[in-house]
Formats: structure tokens, sequence, C-alpha cells
RNA sequence: GUCCCGAUAGCUCAGCAGGAUAGAGCAACAGUUUCCUAAACUGUAGGUCGGAGGUUCGAAUCCUCUUCGGGACGCCA
């Protein structure tokens, strides 16, 4: 399976140790078009060298590279073309993804560690707005990737259950709010509260006040404060379950930022021990060097946002002992990561080398920022019902005879969904448009799933039997598909590396594209010796796109 | 003002540890079903890779400057 290592091998003996085999490994790229082979290696950096032409010196090594692995040899243009030998390759290929199914391109770079992932964490009392999709899927991927990878993932909702926002809250609740209409739509009615506090804040800025002074009482532990709170809670935590559900996604903590409370003393004398903390304008800081300080009091003795975030990686470093811990929050959150490595760096951490930001761009509505205090979110939870409707629609109309229609329009519709906000590169802004995201053609989840229902229902037609006969390429028109198995396991790798789940997504597209494409030219179920290797190529496509998708969050459907 | 992201086909994006003719999907147009699910497949059309310099045998890819868009920049998270 490691072709390159293979051809770097030949390479390097070809040239006489000239070149190092990192350094060819690093150098051999796949040709731009199938027709000029499958390896090359460019010469032009050799020239120089040795001094001669990169014509001359593709030539000359062509003629030494003679290996069964290769069936051809080609210099075109000062490079240096391989194509390999497609029966033996198939036969590694299709054997390999046989014999460890799901297993097949697990990696061991992870070595056991511990990745702690911080995700989704949605505030409470607001709706789960689109916004939050993206830390959600992102996250619940690269958990997924992660241990795919050999690590071990924390799933870790750090919900953002405190603040001065339930300050705010239980002001309008107690001056415009009503228990009954609040138990029968919570987060909408809390939704409404905030977003009238907010408006009324305009004309009337002594409601800031109130609301930071109930917020100040939730801090010390206020009886009526603390109850509306703990409502409140119960009755976000209630919402979010359903998404969760619907999603197919767990947590393994769903330690908030309240839970840092009593945590967080610690901090601030550990700062004090190490003479970190200063004061500034009645609030006490933490001076960095080429960021701006950080402030880890206010000055009415109130905690922030990063002493939380404190509190909380010194606390999962010794709860978990990670040796990596993401977190998947928003670009626009940089600096403030940034700052909070940086003052567990000057306390002395070093585990905190292990932590990395995973930022990504914002959902945006006409070009700007979703803003919840203005009420101008869209709602997950509706957008995934229209897209499991629009599913059933479908289903109806194309496979009226389906057993469990409901189930699968769950999974095709929150598949859509979740794999048009995977595939683009995570930083990138993303334009709310419902109009992309319930489009089940083309490169979207759907397609990938309708290439794996179609893999199995050839399965179920054909009959298909496991058999330890080696089955090796049984059309030069399936070529595609066995590059395409042999590139996953550098998806992978690609994705854990760079934290980007859309490698993933972009790779079951391509191989979605080279089964569709095969589909439509052989006829798989044709009478003939070649239909026991044609299902069983089918077969390592159905169990390579299923994985694909599971490491995505989607689920593969045998039929739809 | 400082810092961080981004700019590639009409639209959404790949490609960016430099390499051979810049690729997909959507939209448009033209086709494919007596045949394994047409949520598919085939073809046509569509690009000064924001602009200007530089490094290099070679730049969409690296560096500098610049324009435009978004974001962050102390008592929100």
């Amino acid at each position: 399976m490691e072709f390159k290592t293979d051809f770097a091998e030949v390479l390097y003996g070809a040239l006489n140790g000239q070149l190092e085999k990192k350094k060819l490994i690093q150098m051999i790229e796949k040709p731009k078009f199938e027709n000029m082979g499958d390896l090359a290696f460019p010469c032009f950096e050799l020239a120089k060298v040795l001094r001669k032409s990169p014509q001359i010196i593709a030539t000359d090594l062509a003629t030494k590279i003679k290996t069964p692995l290769f069936e051809k040899v080609e210099p075109v243009g000062g490079y240096v073309n391989v194509f390999l030998n497609k029966p033996i390759v198939s036969q590694q290929v299709i054997q390999k993804v046989l014999s460890e199914k799901e297993n097949f391109a697990d990696l061991k770079i992870g070595n056991g560690q511990v990745m702690t992932i911080d995700f989704s964490s949605p505030n409470i009392a607001k709706p789960f707005s689109m916004g939050h999709l993206r830390s959600t899927v992102i996250g619940n991927a690269l958990a997924l990737i992660a241990e795919k990878s050999g690590y071990r993932p924390i799933r870790i909702n750090h919900l953002g259950d405190w603040g001065t926002q339930f300050g705010k809250l239980i002001v309008a609740y107690k001056k415009w709010g009503n228990e009954d209409t609040v138990r029968k739509q919570p987060i909408k009615e809390l939704l409404k509260l905030y977003v009238q506090f907010h408006e009324e804040a305009e004309n009337d800025p002594t409601l800031e006040n109130e609301a930071r002074a109930w917020f100040k009482k939730l801090e010390d532990a206020d009886a009526e404060a603390i109850e509306l709170w703990e409502w409140f809670r119960e009755e976000s935590l209630k919402e979010f379950a359903k998404i969760y559900e619907l999603m197919g996604i767990e947590f393994d903590s769903y330690h908030g930022e309240a839970f840092y409370n009593d945590k967080m003393d610690r901090v601030v004398e550990m700062l004090e021990d190490k003479k970190l903390l200063e004061e500034s304008d009645g609030a006490q800081v933490v001076p960095l060097e080429n960021l701006p300080p950080c402030l880890i009091k206010k000055s009415d003795g109130t905690t922030l946002y990063a002493t939380r975030d404190l509190a909380a990686a010194i606390y999962r470093q010794e709860t978990y002992h990670f040796t990596k811990s993401l977190y998947v929050v928003g670009n626009e959150q940089t600096l403030h990561f940034k700052q909070v490595f940086s003052v567990l760096e000057k306390m002395g951490f070093e585990w905190q080398k292990g932590m990395s930001h995973v930022p990504f761009g914002m959902m945006l509505k006409d070009g700007k920022k979703m803003s919840t205090r203005k009420g101008k979110v869209v709602l997950l939870e509706e957008v995934l019902n229209e897209a499991i409707a629009l599913a059933l629609e479908d289903i109806k109309k194309k496979n009226p005879n389906l057993a469990s229609k409901e189930e699968v329009a769950r999974q095709v519709g929150t598949g859509a969904v979740i794999f048009h906000d995977l595939k683009n590169f995570r930083q990138n802004d993303i334009e709310f448009s419902l109009e992309d995201m319930l489009r089940f053609e083309g490169e979207t989840g759907p397609y990938v799933q309708y290439t794996h229902a179609r893999a199995a229902s050839l399965l179920r037609k054909g009959d298909f039997q496991e058999s330890d006969n080696p089955v090796s390429i049984p059309d030069q028109e399936a070529w595609s598909i066995i590059t395409a198995l042999i590139a996953f396991p550098d998806a992978i790798k690609r994705a854990i590396e760079e934290y980007d789940p859309s490698q993933i997504a972009k790779y079951v597209i391509e191989l979605s594209r080279a089964f569709n494409k095969y589909y439509a030219s052989v006829r798989i179920l044709d009478d003939s010796e070649l239909k026991q290797d044609r299902l069983t190529l089918v077969y390592t496509v159905k169990l390579t796109l299923k994985e694909g998708l599971r490491l995505l969050g989607l689920q593969a459907p045998e039929e739809m």
C-alpha cells in the first residue's frame, strides 16, 4: 500500500543514494492527468546537482527502474512517470480492505494519547443557532477522526451557562416574563425576553446595571437567582438534547462555565503566587509580551471568560492528563486563546504546548454576523426538520416501497446539513443559504449516501458472499476506484494533522465519483465469470464509503 | 491605528510542504433509462487565479507592497 515508499526505494538505488529516501518521498507527486501514470518524480532539482538536463536525467532514471510493481516507466519532459502494475496493486488493496474492514486506514499516530476536544458549547437560555452548528459538527468529526488516528478523544461540551447574560435574562424575566409561557416554549420565550432586554436597554441604560447586579447575586449564590438559573439551564439542556439526538452526537462531559465557579479562586492564587498579576484601572490582569494583557478579574471582583478558561484548562489536565487539547471555537476568539495559552505558559505548564485553538469561519446572513441580541438567528432545529421533511418527500417519490422511510429521511436530511458544513475548509466564512444546505445533488452528503446505497443494493441483488479467493481488478474502468481506495489513509492523515474534516468529505466525494462512473460504464450484475470480482470491489467501496461517512458524523443507509 | 483571516469560472468552492494542459459542484445548454435506485452518468460553454513587484529553471501556491471584504483589539463570551 505504501507505493510512494516503494518508488522512493527504487529511486534511491537508481540514484546511488544521492538524495535521502525521506526527501525522495517528499518529492514524489501525483501526475496531473491519469494518462500520465500513477506516480511521478520531477528531476528538475537534480539537474543542478548532476549538471544535466532534467530530460536526460529522467530518461536515464527510467531505464534503471525495474520492479514488478510498475507496469510501465516513462520519462516525459523531465518527469519520470510510473504506472503501477494494476493486477498486483489491485489485489493487494482489495485484500487489505477485505481483511481490515472498517479498520482499514486506522492510523497509530495518536499512540493512545488523550485528546480533549471542546466543542459545540451552546449558550444556555439561547436557541441553538446555525452558528453553533459549525462548532458542533466540526468538533464531532474531529473526535471521530482523532479516534481513527489512535487518540483517545474526550468530548467536552463547555456550556455557556454563566455570565452577565443571565443577569440580563433574570431582569427581563422578572419584568416582562411569565412562568406559563416560558414552560410551554422555553427557548423561544427566553430568546424573546433576551431580545426585548436589548431593545429596552437602548433607551434605559439602568437596565444594564440591574443585570450586572443580578449576575453578582448569582455569583454570590442568592437563592432566587440560583433557582431561576437552574430552571433556565434545565430547560435549555432538554432542548439541546433533542438536537444532539437528531444528529447522533454524544459528549463525555457537560461541564460548562458554571462548573468552574469554585475553581477560580485557586487560579487567581496561583497567578498571585507566581507574581503574574498586576492591577490596572482597578482590574486584575496578566501582562503579556506581544499581546494585550489578559483580564483575570473585573474591578467589581467578578471573574471573566479568560479566568474560567484557565480554570478549565487546569482542571482538564488534572482530570484527563491530555496530551492534546483542542478548542473548536470561532475565528473571532483567536486573540482570547492566544492570551489564555500564553498565560498558561507563563505559569510554567509544559502541557500547554499541546493546546490548540481550532478556529472556523462565521455563518453569515446577508454578509453579516448573525446577532442573538437582535433576534436575527436561524434555528438549527428548524433547518434540520426542514431537511428531513424534504428528504422524506424525495424518498416517497423515488423509493415508495422503502420500509423505514422516517429513519432514512432523518439520516439523509441531517446528513445533507452536516456535510454541507464540513465539505469546505473550516476557516471560510459561510453565507447561510437554506437552498444550498437542502441540496441533495452534486457534492453533497446525500450524493455519497446514495452511492453507498447503490453499492449495498448491488450486493443484495447479486447475493454477494465473501470468499477467500484472491480478487484483482476486474475491468480497466475500475482503476480510479483502486487509486481512490489507496488514498484513504492519506486523507485521514491530512485530516488529523490539519484538524480538517473537509479532507474526508472531499475524499468520499472522490471515491463516490469514481464508483458512479464505473457503475455507469460496467454492468456489474451481468452473468459472467467477473461478477464475483466486481461485487468484491463494490463491497470494498461500500465499506470505505461507510467508514468515511461515519468519520464525518453521517450515517450510511442501506437503501434510500 | 495595530493585529488576524479571506479574495481562483455567473454562484459555491478544490488546488496553496512551488512543478507538466488551473479542477469540481451548482446554474445554462445538449444528451443518456426495453438494462444493477436518473439523489446518477456523458458532453458543450464559461477563468488577466483581486492588483503590482520580487525569489526561482518553474509561482494560483513563497516574500514585500497595495486594493477590497470580514473579524479582533480591557472590565461580554
